[in-house]
DNA sequence: CTGTTAGCGCATTCAT
DNA sequence: ATGAATGCGCTAACAG
């Protein structure tokens, strides 16, 4: 088999507890058994049990950060930047402190995202982050957040990254929040269009069932109610976050409602489909069509025109949800609550309104 | 504490070693006693506690999956598709039988690729899948086969996706790789441009080091040859995966070669670049100049003009990974080695040379 | 500062 | 088909 504790030990002529406080770090050992053992370790190649390690300390050094679409920069860029944080995190020169960020996929299925949470528990995880919108059926709610407990009870640090906070009555065993401002977002963009005449703007949502989803509508609605515009169901279409539902959405959108001289979609990756869809009809983008998108993901940029978005600090997020993840880092706000800000990206996929500057739906 | 295996026996009325029977369904029990089993573990909630029962199997369920960048849709496509299949693997109704398959992700530091590795062999992972290119430092590739050989002799499948196959000396640990033809692709599309009477052709390559970036500098160069044309070392730049490199790759080239009529990128990410610094310079794409990328990621169809590229088939190779790394589906070819053949993709970022078909640098 | 002694929770021989 | 006993490799009190 491979090489124990117990192999070091007698290599270095001392007892397996002393070889597990060099390991570890926490206790005072001294430099020359110490010396003696790294170097032991060193010949020996020894690597730690994990499982072993594990059970006996009844706590792992797993680190599970769960996210809806590994393929979507948008998961990619926060859960990254969260791996760095944490990997990183202790600056123990040789043996343990090392924590293994690992992202789970849960492709958007909650009984996968339920799936990921037991497992994570069965192993004891040191912490876990869940990002991005949460699914909002109460059922499931009510079971992830039961997990959560579970988790909490055992140990497990948790921590919401562009996730709502959970509600009150659920005990809140979240160790932090970072909260993104998803609404406040969306009423700026939306704002952005309304300030350049548009009156009658479509939207192209993302899943019925999830929090972004709802709070970015809701956001859009904010806007057009406080401007006085009736909100009229018809404009609004229900789909993926994803390319095919912006082309799809579009085409319906500008064959039912040619009016329309602008079209919101949920996020980049939408609105790139809705702009494809646009420029198959002949429309021009910003003249007859305005586009706007939500996320800023780098892609953005690279589109022509390049596309007005907001943007969501999902790197700086995805750091603070790691450090917050492993370190003893309190969060700032009440309740654990860190409020993320969204930010206005105008750039040149949206323009004044064809047909006049604010004259409304003439 | 939490929930053990004791607790769910003594309330089912029977011995732990049935209740681990069970749950590991690997042997012979009794329906009535089963059921029985069942129902005091859906009771009490019981979770096994993965450490121990890792510990005394000598093997876990944890999958590591390598990546380089995970906010790179390269790797966040091939890393999706190698998690479903493992997750979806057994179809186990109720328990044991799922993986937990975990992206890991490097950041492109050959450092941190020897720590997931030390950590994966910690955890005494089933299996690991490597993906992307490989670093070329010859230390660091000793010290990586080393490594999987280690991982190996304790029992974990190593998968390769997207990376060339070990040397024969390495002594193969490897179950199975997926080689990308990088190679043949980067013939093909340079092949493609050179039909289309380019000759003087810049090309903005990956990182040095790694494999992915040399295999597709050689196929370049390989069609350059074949058409009889000299290399010019001063056509070809390196720097990173991503979009800033094929800005300034592509400043520094249009700067010093005017005459140049296209430019190979080692991705589509530089390839947009590439073509945003054209644009800034007032040239049209493919008018006055054609460029075309490699990957064909989602969004390399959404720029305007589309872009020429090589298509791999990401979601495809990492499907096939995951089964590799779990089930015990053995690899066709010989020395575990499967082709994956790359796909030129002609789309509109390419057309004819500025000033004749075919007539050479006049 | 270091050695000794017990388990951590589970999978597995063996018996039965 | 089931129960009893043993040990996986390590950490954590305790001594000393």
């Amino acid at each position: 088999m491979s090489v124990t504790l117990s192999d070091v030990a007698v290599r270095a002529q001392v007892s397996p507890a002393t070889v597990s406080r060099v390991l570890n770090g926490n206790y005072p050992v001294a430099e020359a058994t110490r010396a003696r053992v790294l170097r032991a370790v060193a010949e020996l190649d020894y690597v730690v049990n994990g499982p072993a390690s594990a059970l006996a300390a009844a706590t792992s050094d797993l680190v599970g950060i769960l996210v809806n679409d590994i393929a979507d920069p948008f998961f990619g860029i926060m859960a990254g930047a969260a791996q760095a944080r944490i990997s990183a995190a202790e600056g123990v020169a040789r043996a343990g402190g090392e924590k293994l960020a690992v992202v789970c996929n849960t492709g958007g299925s909650p009984a996968r995202e339920l799936t990921y949470l037991t497992l994570l528990q069965r192993q004891r995880a040191a912490a876990v982050i869940l990002t991005g919108g949460a699914i909002e059926d109460p059922e499931h709610s009510a079971a992830v957040a039961a997990k959560l407990t579970k988790l909490a009870d055992a140990g497990t640090r948790i921590v919401l990254c562009g996730r709502p906070p959970l509600p009150e009555g659920a005990g809140a065993p979240v160790a932090a929040t970072l909260s993104f401002d998803n609404r406040g977002g969306a009423r700026l963009l939306t704002e952005h269009l309304l300030s350049l005449g548009h009156t009658r703007i479509g939207y192209v949502a993302g899943p019925m069932e999830r929090t972004t989803t709802r709070h970015r509508l809701e956001g859009h609605r904010e806007a057009l109610r406080a401007a006085g515009i009736d909100d009229d169901p018809a404009l609004t279409l229900h789909g993926s976050y994803d390319r095919a539902t912006g082309v799809s959405a579009a085409e319906r959108l500008l064959a039912t409602a040619p009016d329309l001289t602008a079209v919101v979609a949920a996020n980049d990756t939408i609105a790139l489909g809705v702009c494809a869809a646009a420029r198959a009809r002949g429309l021009r983008v910003p003249e007859d069509l305005s586009v706007a998108g939500f996320d800023d993901l780098p892609c953005a940029t690279d589109t022509v025109p390049a596309l007005t978005t907001v943007r969501l600090p999902l790197y700086e997020a995805g750091a603070r949800a790691g450090l917050l993840a492993t370190a003893r880092e309190t969060p700032a706000g009440p309740g654990g609550v860190e409020p993320v800000e969204a930010e206005l990206k105008v750039r040149d996929s949206t323009g004044p309104a064809r047909g006049g500057t604010g004259a409304g739906r003439g």
